[in-house]
DNA sequence: TTGAAAGCGCTAACAG
DNA sequence: CTGTTAGCGCTTTCAA
């Protein structure tokens, strides 16, 4: 139970409380919460009982103040609730957790300005580095992070110029990749499905690529459709009966991501549409969820686990080929035909 | 504008910078750049483009440690990937938005040694608050909480004791409230299917609460199954193909998430089980996904939302109704009858 | 192996 | 409205 507020006199605990507990000075009670320098086990001993009985938390703030030294990773990732973020962060994780260095997180919604403030926010912490997804910043943000005077690690992404490193994929030549995967398999009437985020550049760029791998065959985008907001799965029903609706010789639908894209499959295979002879479909992401649907949809993996672990080695300068910032690390995705495109 | 980088000793910029490029003094600069007491318009005028220009960011290190005052709300919660912890997140930071405050989370995997890590590495940073899943910790993480002298909100789960606030529903009762349900609707053989967690206590109060309700009816759980890992909706049909196998004469799945109940509607509908019939389900938490399947799963909203709202303004102390801690809130879950349920 | 002194960059409290 | 002083709790540095 919580103490009266009003009465609660308890002046949190410090370095000092711990040196008189065990009358050993601050500055070697310091050294022993820190393993740093050699201290006699009785004196450590002494030092540990100490703190313990009275429940010391460090106060990491004055530590890092004095040191000029923060143990934490700025984060910052448009959205926690598309599942493809949180995979990177489990890879950022997985490494950091080695390292002494913590991530801390902050969502943007896919809004420049938020991250612009999010990322002020967080660079006022003065962290050991920062972690962002995407190339595309505003002005002022771009600006804080080249004069941050720390290692920045751009994800996700390399089509365009990292403020200093950048590590992921090419979406341009992902969207190029399936294109050319759809135009082998002899569609010839496709169409594209995505959720209107405007500033949802690596989305746009997959687009793009789509468009170009198609024009080099003559041919163009049959049909595109965008929505906001709502249940992944939904829209993308929802949307793929409007768009066959509208086109219904439609022979292909690429999807900007494999949450409405699984929705589509769901849709098409309950309308008894011909999957992938009549229809082919593909989303993008390679999420888990895919491997319980009635049919494996076509993706292409994001690599994020692996976008994740590298971006934070080069965080904590260890990355095993001895990168040290600086450098464009473009991971290959793989195509997964699954069973919705006809071979 | 960025100084020349090759006589940049990078050395960030102090409070001393601005206030030597506009000369006010860095007291009156502080001023400016917190909005705090009265400045004369030209004086912020001329520090706050003199912070432009160099580009400044305060260090909120030294702002912390002097005022006492952390704009920090510490967030811990067991997983980011399965869809419910992000949702309580956005309550969260919807309130937390017009505070001042600022979320920090710090993920567990389920382990409650890992939860006590992160809980002292968080309370080191001496937040405003902290928000953690669930009543059940380890020894050392409820003393920390109980001597962290701020306010605690424990939220999803009220069957327990709470160290200082509890924001959330009884699993017991909903567990009991869903036997009824299945009861009502005259189902007699029950089987129950959830992921293996050894530490998803909320998920085992569910379970107890089920077997509590149907044994008011004197009835037993008819069979259950627990695995862990994998994709949830692999996982889900899976499960349900093992547990029919072994217990064909079943005529309800209770399932401890939606998503293994998702994957468990889809392989039944796959195999032409006649659901809600011969064979009832119901899953539990209410998440988005489920509107986007062939038929509406029987769910239990979890209230994710509310919770993270409640649980912040409590922190914020700006509850509605005035509570400033110590409180047990309970909300009530909505049953929501699907088509898996036979009315 | 231990201790003392001097800040880290900022803000509370007061004085002008 | 603006400036001065004295720390915040810790670590660095240097001395013992």
């Amino acid at each position: 139970m919580a103490q009266d507020p009003r009465i609660d006199t308890r002046r949190p605990l410090t370095l000092r409380d711990v040196s008189e507990a065990s009358g050993v000075s601050e500055m070697t009670v310091s050294r022993v919460l820190r393993s740093r320098g050699d201290v006699s086990q009785a004196t450590r001993e002494k030092v540990l009982t100490a703190a313990r009985n009275l429940g010391y938390v460090p106060n990491k703030i004055a530590g890092a103040l004095a040191s000029q030294r923060v143990n934490l990773v700025a984060v910052v990732i448009p959205s926690l609730s598309n599942m493809v973020y949180p995979e990177v962060m489990t890879g950022i994780s997985q490494i950091l957790e080695h390292t002494g260095l913590q991530p801390v997180v902050g969502v943007t919604h896919y809004l420049p300005e938020r991250e612009e403030s999010v990322l002020y926010e967080m660079l006022s912490w003065r962290p050991s580095g920062v972690i962002l997804a995407g190339l595309e910043h505003t002005d002022a943000a771009r600006a804080m992070l080249e004069n941050a005077g720390i290692p920045i690690v751009e994800a996700m992404d390399v089509d365009g110029v990292a403020v200093d490193s950048a590590v992921g994929i090419s979406h341009r030549r992902a969207g190029m990749k399936m294109a050319e995967a759809i135009l082998a398999a002899g569609y010839t009437r496709i169409g594209f499905l995505g959720t209107m985020m405007p500033y949802d550049h690596r989305a746009r760029k997959r687009l793009e690529g789509l468009e170009e791998g198609l024009a080099a065959a003559g041919i163009t985008l049959a049909d595109r459709e965008f929505y906001s907001g709502g249940s992944a799965l939904l829209k993308g029903r929802e949307m793929t009966e409007a768009i066959l609706a509208r086109s219904p010789d439609l022979d292909f639908i690429y999807y900007s991501n494999d949450m409405i894209g699984a929705g589509g499959l769901l849709y098409c295979l309950e309308k008894g549409i011909d999957v992938p002879n009549s229809l082919g479909l593909a989303g993008f992401n390679g999420v888990e969820l895919l491997q319980g649907l009635p049919r494996r949809l076509a993706t292409m993996d994001a690599c994020r686990l692996e976008i994740g672990r590298t971006s934070a080695q080069i965080i904590a300068g260890i990355h095993p080929n001895g990168l040290i910032g600086g450098e464009r690390i473009e991971l290959t995705p793989k195509l997964e035909m699954g069973d919705t495109i006809r071979r």
